[in-house]
Order: C-alpha cells, then structure tokens, then sequence
RNA sequence: GGAGGGGUUCCCGAGCGGUCAAAGGGAUCAGACUGUAAAUCUGCCGGCUCUGCCUUCGAAGGUUCGAAUCCUUCCCCCUCCA
C-alpha cells in the first residue's frame, strides 16, 4: 500500500502530535472515506495565519478525498472556552453568532474546498440534550480528572476563578464527536484536552474513537505569545496585499523559519535549503523573509497583488519613498495635534502632542518640532512615525 | 454558615490621609541603530481648548481644609474550616 505511506507522510507533516498513530494508520488503509472534524468558536469571526495551519491540515485531507465537517459551535459559544482570561465572554445574539459562523466559513473557503466541507451547528443535539442529558454527560468525568486540564491546574493554583460551567466546554466538544461519529479531529496543541475528551465520550459510546492530530501553535507576531486577535499580534486572511507583507516582513529571522515550516507550502528539504544558505550568509535572510511574503500573500490575494506588495514595500522602507495609497482628507483645525486626531493618525489629541514632542510628526517630510505651528495651505502629506501616513487637503 | 486575604491606570504590581495622574516591571507607541528585521539604547506611556484644567484607584454614600489611602453599606474574587 504505497499510496497509503504518501498520504499518512503528506498528513503527519509539521504535526506536533498524533494520538494515536497507530489508528490513524488503519484508518488511512481502511479506504473508507474519513470523517474529518474541525470545531470553530463563532465568537470572533476573523481568521487569523494561526487558523490556516489547521485549516491547511484540513485540505490535506480533503486533497485526499475525505470529508471534512466544520462545527460551528453556536451552543458552546454560550458556554465560552475557558482557555485564557477573560472569563466572563460577552453573551452573543443569535444573528451575530450566524453572521460570524457565516464570515467564518467564507474565510475558511480560501483555503478548504467547499464541494468537500459540510457545516453544522452544534446547537441541533446539544441543544436537544436538555438538563437531564447534560448532567448525564457530566457524569462521565470526575473533578480531578477535569483538573487535570494544564489550564484549569493553573488558574486553579495561581488563585483564578473558575466557574463551574467552564468545566462543560470540554465535555460538549467531546459530545460533538460522538454525534457526528468523527474519525479524526484536528486542532492546535492547547486544544488537547478536549480533543482527547471526544475519544473518551465515543469509547463511552461503544463508537470507534477518532484519532487526534494536533498542529503546533503558530506564534503571534510578538514572537511570544500565540497568534490570537485579542493579543493583537495577528495577520489575518482579510488583511490587505501591503499589510500583510508587511506584517510578515516584521517577523524575527528565528520566527521566519516556524513561518515557513507552518505555513509555506515549500517541501521540507526545500526549506532547509533556504536555512542553511541565510546561516551560511550565503543568501541575506531579509530575501528569504520576502519570498515567504511573497507566498503567502500569493495565497489569499493573487499573485500580481503579492508582487505590487513586494515592490512597493521595497520602495517605502527600503528606499524611503512615500507610498502610493494613502488616506485623503480634507479638513480644518484648529492645531496641528487636533488635525492628526481628525485623519486618524493619532488617537487623541494628547497622543498626538507626544509625537511631535518626539520628533515624529512630518509635514512634506519636514519634521515638525512646533506643536502651536500654523496648518499650512493647500495639500500636504502628513506622516506619524514610519507607517501613518495621510494626505491632507487644508479646508 | 464561620475565619482570614484581596479588588489600583492596557496587564502584573507598589502605595495605605496631603509632596499621587499614582513607584517598579511588562506590553504598546515614538526616536536612534537596522534588513520597517530581531536584539539593544533613549523617550513617552488617562483626557483636554496642555506652563493650566478635567476624570481615574470595585460601586454608592460619609468623615476631613484635603481620601487610592479613614468610616458605612453593597458587589465581586481567593484560601482554610464546616
């Protein structure tokens, strides 16, 4: 079975863990077509690099000709994974948690293959479970076992509140597998715990239970903590063709290469290749970081936006022109702090100040030392820092 | 139900009657240096009609010339005992 070796190696490829192998081997051999599970949280709608990692995983499998499903967790939206600090999560309308599931799954299509993806609202069973189906899911598992959980240990020592429903979260996930019979789910690293609690509910079940594959966590552009929205250190599919690059251009040579294993769709020896040449200072590390811009932009917006990114953030940074596009305004004001408050290049006018206090604050490229300076006439360009520009037409 | 500890600016955390817009650290932002790298150094880091004024230390009242600091009530969190 050469053909299954080419698929388990093109799936176990960047993993960081599979549970069991094993089965998944079998199940690969079977050559029944697998059921291949992903739960979104429809509580923010934006995706996010970090998502593509999965969400890339998921082609593989489809590539392969598997189903994929996509749980929209309307229901545990409700209950909020109790992963990080905010404990108390705004409480969703019913629209808003359609029109994010919807947003999501038009995102999700720039990389999955709609023919082959099915999506379902958790809400249809658990939503059916009732009180009395709820507490004889929570039979299933003890208080320590459910501490056991690296994030509930944590909170619980450090002195975090931990309310009492956080501890369903993991058992409706679980749940979800056993209804939709899944084979196989996906998920990142932090997501094991719930994940393995789909293999135990469907073992529970008399059900055969689904192999977890988890992706490593795609490092946010702090190079610290993972990529999420609300750390704010996100590139998102929706970001524009520039700001994409640039955000990519901004990552740290070490985290480039975590880069490029996630998400390039570059071989391995490939990848190596290009890691040996920077560390030989046979190639500047600066051209392997705009290829991989280059790539990934490609991905969500076309090849001619990747290059017109490429070449216009040469032009910007590296040789110091303005950018083309730039917001246009025309305005008055009384002070130079409250016109860069109105374009939107500072947030208040206190911020503003600060700038030109920094020397920040250019007018045409003339810094601007005054903060009592007249607004000149007519239209200039008016630059906060390296990256706020907008041009202004004096009203 | 009982006993104790705690809620401070984006986050952590000091302050415990005036010198507090509030130490220190982190994050962000800006300047220098660069590859818009990273690291490092420097500055800033509530708002405004900005040499001054206004709002902030869980909430509401009160004491005081003056409160983040004292008192009262309330809300919330944690620990131990039951």
């Amino acid at each position: 079975m050469a053909d299954v070796e080419a698929a388990l190696r093109e799936i176990t490829r960047g993993t960081a863990e599979i549970i069991p192998l094993d089965e998944l081997k079998q199940k690969l051999a079977s050559g029944r077509q697998l059921t291949v599970k992903l739960g979104m949280d429809p509580t923010a709608p934006d995706i996010h690099l970090g998502h593509t990692v999965i969400l890339n995983k998921l082609r593989a499998f489809q590539d392969l000709g598997h189903k994929v499903v996509l749980i929209i967790g309307d229901f545990t939206a409700s209950v909020g994974d109790p992963s990080g600090k905010n404990a108390t999560r705004p409480q969703l309308s019913r629209e808003q948690i359609l029109h994010n599931a919807q947003t999501y799954a038009e995102q999700a299509f720039k990389v999955l293959d709609k023919a082959k993806t099915e999506i379902v609202y958790n809400s249809q069973w658990l939503g059916k479970l009732g009180a009395e189906g709820m507490i004889r899911l929570a039979s299933k598992l003890t208080v320590a076992r459910m501490l056991e959980r690296d994030d509930f240990t944590k909170r619980y020592q450090s002195g975090q509140p931990i309310a009492i429903h956080e501890f369903l979260y993991p058992l409706l996930q679980g749940y979800d597998s056993v209804e939709l019979k899944a084979d196989i789910e996906l998920g990142g690293t932090d997501q094991k715990f719930n994940l393995l609690m789909g293999r135990e509910l469907q073992k529970d079940a008399g059900l055969e239970p689904q192999v977890v594959l988890m992706m490593p966590l795609l490092v946010g552009l702090d190079g610290v903590k993972k990529m999420s929205k609300s750390a704010g250190n996100y590139i998102g599919v929706e970001d524009a063709a520039p700001e994409m690059f640039g955000k990519i251009m901004s990552l740290s040579d070490d985290l480039m290469w975590s880069y490029f294993d996630l998400l390039s769709a570059k071989t391995v020896d490939e990848i190596a290749a290009l890691r040996s040449a920077c560390a030989s200072s046979q190639m500047n590390p600066r051209d392997a970081k705009i290829e991989l811009g280059r790539e990934i932009v490609a991905r969500y917006h076309g090849k001619e936006a990747a290059d017109a990114a490429v070449e216009g953030f040469i032009n910007q940074f590296a040789k110091g022109a303005m950018p083309e596009d730039m917001p246009e305004f025309s305005l008055s004001a009384e002070g130079v702090p409250q016109l860069l408050k109105l374009a939107g290049l500072c947030a208040t006018t206190s911020e503003a100040m600060r700038m030109i206090k920094q020397n920040a604050v250019r007018c045409d490229g003339e810094v601007i030392t005054d903060k009592s300076a007249a607004i000149p006439e007519g239209t200039h360009v008016w630059q906060v820092g390296k990256r706020r520009f907008a041009r202004i037409t004096k009203a």
